[in-house]
DNA sequence: GTTAGTTTGTTTGGCGGAAGAACCAAACGA
DNA sequence: TCGTTTGGTTCTTCCGCCAAACAAACTAAC
């Protein structure tokens, strides 16, 4: 056992568990009195007290009252405080990076978007950095405390960035270090994989993540990336790898694939895929840009080859879940990104191949669903990684 | 975010936590004196004094004046106790079930087996303890602290078996209340997975997993099963079956599986795979029943076709443990079962695969390797479900 | 052998923080 | 208006860690 990356306990320890634990409460549980704070934490009402009245001091959180129409003293209801502390986001993408600026409640207060591929990389953060400020300043907020970036590459917990397909030039880049240089006074700059930020995203701010401890989050787009989180608790990986779910083989000696194999899960199921298969069944027809939108958009309105086209994907997008459901067990499987849109149309195809080769008498125990975040999950995942750390965060775990 | 599950932090808790990080230093680092244990855990000598204080006084541990050649006063090494607390073992396979009793070191006193078959399982669970109780005679062992039970189902928290496709009759039947019947002065009585308990076996007692927190366990038999360790902790699943490897397709419209799926991991890798493989190269000659260790022992002489047969054995395997690492990521995989009797033979194979689908410039990061515990891993697995609830167990974890 | 220096382990006092009990506060209702 | 109920605070006690002083046991150097 790997004994020295444990935490001796100490009051100072127990200290900020608790403290953690009640401001996540808050965060999640909003409003909340102390008294169901005490209940739920098991803590000792005078405990509570002493806590909040140091959160209520920090201004991280305000109280108010309200009426209930209870018999007994009306409860003081606690709150995060808002419009305090905020955090900047950059997601990159193949060819377009979106940037916004996000209060610590995960409610994006502006965004803007920026081409991601020409130039270089220090003026493209130096552009980022100068829009992110722009938006502040519009929105009166005098200064963050930290920016996230995430891209759908392999970053290691040094936030370098390891690996990236669509532009090798980041590889070798320091996009912290630049950051900084930009903008000095950021207490916080935290790079992270785009999926795996998403999924925390999740965790932190999705509606259908409160009662989920363990789930995987899947970010169909031109790849096909992931994030798993197990006991609230996010997965890196040995090698910062983990969730690669993309890159397992559905189909033996199928597609080439980037990653140097065959037949991978993103080479059948992602949008770019999709859309191959769409422009297959209509060769001969007019072969110009098509966007995954309006294929879901014609499939909508009753067009039968982006029907088919969309069931495909549906069906090869049951072959890769049920590769996720049969390793990792999770208790849902969360889905985002444009495909989503087309939920009507793939999710019975999705069921149909799980009934068959995943589900044992389990259906009810495993959701498959949508993210709540819908399009700005990237944008959260990414501010996430910055009010992860605003939030600081022990706890005990007992096994 | 579940927080009912969180544990509040107090004086308690806390001494629980240094308590169970000092046994566990004392149990995989002994001998160790009380200063290196400081050292490690960041807490103070005089708190790792009085926490050892206790663990003598329980009579857990005990002392042992060595001489160094250094200056300074000598140390006093700590010792974990043996012969003191004893964990019964109970492994049911598909037609024998051994049994054991194991010192909380993992050192086996005694082993037998029993035949599983038939007969009914209230007949079959009084042998067992019968034959248990025999082995504590003859190694006059007064009592047990409790048994564990290991099984190739899956079971639940509550130590239910929910599924165990080789014979049905155990899937209704309450063995935990059916040992406790038997032998009612028993204080721990478990039941759990046998991979999932082979792999805190090998996470407590092999020697490879002493510098792992992070490793897939994959036991090779009549099926494949596995057990996913993250942060020194078993990965359960939602519904109990997480690590369901075996089950994974590696062939789309493949060999057809009790599971209801076709071309499952499982129908090309495990033993019995092995030796319908290796009968088919022989059709036409005899076709006697022959055992995977004969196999391996005609391949080490230099039979070609034992060799073929193993080389695609390790092809197979090869091409689950690539999915096992996109999804885990994990920093090893350790491999179980009579078949890596064959490693020199089937490594080689395994790595090419591995080379070719799951490695991307990372082959130093993820390790290959066979159990350290060999053929007792599962014996020792269901010995550890005791084991581990002895040395009761706290820790932290930050994020 | 004597003394200085070093390392291990214990003792003592202080301090942070959680628990518990008693107490105060504010609402309702009859 | 007064008991009842529920929410929150105050005060005391107790637990466990830490720091520092101290004791013990050993080497090395003179």
């Amino acid at each position: 056992m790997n004994d020295e990356s444990f935490i001796a306990g100490n009051a100072k320890v127990v200290r900020s568990i608790n403290r953690a634990m009640i401001l996540n409460l808050i965060r999640t549980k909003q409003p909340i009195p102390r008294t169901e704070i005490a209940r739920i934490t098991g803590l000792n009402k005078s405990t509570v007290s002493s806590i909040v009245s140091g959160l209520l001091q920090e201004n991280l959180v305000y109280e108010q009252l309200t009426s209930d129409q209870n018999v007994g003293r009306n409860p003081v209801n606690l709150f995060l405080r808002k419009n305090r502390y905020y955090a900047g986001a950059i997601n990159i993408d193949r060819e377009l990076a979106t940037l916004a600026v996000v209060d610590v409640d995960g409610s994006i207060i502006g965004t803007a978007t920026l081409r991601t591929s020409q130039g270089d990389l220090h003026g493209f953060i130096r552009q980022a950095i100068e829009e992110i400020k722009r938006l502040c300043r519009e929105n009166e907020i005098r200064d963050l405390e930290g920016i996230g970036l995430t891209i759908g590459g392999i970053v290691d917990p040094g936030n370098r960035i390891l690996s990236y397909r669509p532009g090798k030039r980041w590889e070798d880049f320091d996009v912290c270090e630049a950051i900084k240089k930009e903008w000095p006074e950021l207490k916080i700059v935290s790079v992270g994989n785009d999926a795996k930020s998403c999924a925390l995203a999740e965790l932190w701010f999705g509606s259908s993540a409160a009662n989920l401890s363990s789930f995987v989050f899947v970010l169909v787009g031109h790849a096909i990336n992931s994030g798993i989180v197990i006991d609230d608790r996010l997965l890196d990986g040995g090698s910062q790898a983990s969730g690669e779910f993309g890159h397992i083989t559905i189909i033996e000696g199928g597609e080439e694939c980037e990653c140097g194999n065959n037949g991978c899960w993103e080479k059948y199921a992602s949008d770019s895929a999709t859309l191959k298969r769409y422009r297959e069944r209509l060769s001969g027809a007019k072969n110009g840009k098509v966007t995954l939108k309006a294929v879901i958009d014609s499939a909508v309105h009753g067009n039968k080859v982006s029907i088919a086209t969309l069931k495909e994907t549906g069906y090869y997008l049951g072959l890769g879940i049920a590769n996720i459901i049969r390793s990792i067990d999770p208790k849902a499987v969360i889905l985002s990104g444009n495909i989503t849109l087309a939920w009507d149309i793939i999710y019975p195809e999705i069921i149909k191949v799980l009934k068959e080769r995943a589900f044992s008498g389990r259906e009810r125990d495993i959701q498959i669903m949508f993210s709540s975040l819908s399009e700005n999950s990237r944008l959260l995942g990414a501010a996430t990684l910055v009010i992860k750390e605003i939030f600081d965060y022990y706890r005990i775990t007992s096994e």
